[in-house]
DNA sequence: ACTTGATATGCAACAATATGCATAACAAAT
DNA sequence: ATTTGTTATGCATATTGTTGCATATCAAGT
């Protein structure tokens, strides 16, 4: 459902290919919802089939062709009724909680590669949001209310990263 | 993988059968894993098929068969490999994120409707954490290297409901 | 008497995600 | 000349998770 919803409002904002929907799912969507090629086409296709999406196909020499998808009235129709609807409580699905749930089994070599190398991860995302900052919100109080929300987004994504980093190094101060 | 993980060690500390596990994911592994009944079932069949769980089948009268099951050696050499192989980045998922993202269309009224609600769910977690604190980990000092294990995952789930909880009263005063 | 909740197990259909394979041209670097 | 990376698209299969349905007993409350 939330690719759906991704894929809608990205193509509302700017039509565009498979491949550059792909783009944005690397670069400005990538701390947003990942998805693979596969299932970007494949998800695009069944959008296209259920009217959300039109397709205008633009044939190329000696490539595939190009299709652009642009969003429909009902795909619109279809974003704000996703929008509307709460969420509801996501399920809890942690699986380095169930590495430390097994603790009893788990080496003490392997758990200190894990905890290693998920810091470098968190570290590689702390500066990808930092790059983020330094480029789009300089300034945050001259922000629109537009402006804000991937700001928000952004602030939270930073802090949750920061708590993990400080509780990965209590934890390797430990044991 | 992690769900197959979960059951073979829940199952090695303590044979049981699917109800009884069942109990242990609504209670203990409430904040590790989610599954559903249906899906518990089903996984505890296909880990007997794959004979890392034996499995006892007791008969009861007028009632369906209780199956009990406990870890195999091949159970236990499946979970070890699992512990040893670093888990990997994990793909970034955020429903709300991507409600977010597509902030212009995301009505006030709406927008507010969720985020208190999702408040109300992680007050609700906070404190079950909190009565998970003072039942198990009244005296932290006293905590055994196994005893820790648990305690440290209770610590990041707090400081991380705490982030989020700060985060949305900043969001909900903001606008 | 009747309903509700706990005990105890699943099947079937569907949706979402992951993984491996496949094609084909072009540009740039070695 | 040949490899590597980018552009551009997908299919097939397997795994994982969701949702609806189904059965049957017993105890406790109304």
């Amino acid at each position: 459902m939330a690719l759906k919803a991704v894929l809608l409002i990205t193509l509302q904002r700017e039509p565009g290919s498979g491949y550059d929907v792909l783009q944005r799912f690397k670069t400005g969507l990538a701390h947003v919802w990942h998805a693979s090629h596969q299932q970007i086409y494949r998800e695009l296709d069944k959008l296209h089939m259920a009217e959300l999406l039109s397709c205008e196909t633009i044939p190329q020499q000696d490539r595939p062709d190009r299709k652009v998808y642009r969003i429909t009235e009902e795909g619109v129709a279809f974003l704000e009724t996703w929008l509307a609807e709460p969420l509801g409580p996501q399920p809890v699905r942690s699986p380095l909680f169930a590495k430390f749930f097994a603790w009893e089994r788990w080496p003490d070599e392997a758990r200190h590669a894990e905890l290693l190398a998920l810091r470098e991860s968190l570290n590689v995302r702390l500066r990808s949001y930092q790059a983020i900052e330094a480029t789009w919100f300089a300034d945050p109080a001259s922000l629109t209310a537009e402006e804000r929300a991937p700001w928000h987004t952004l602030r939270l994504g930073q802090r949750l990263t920061q708590t993990w980093l400080t509780w990965i190094d209590e934890v390797l101060t430990d044991g």
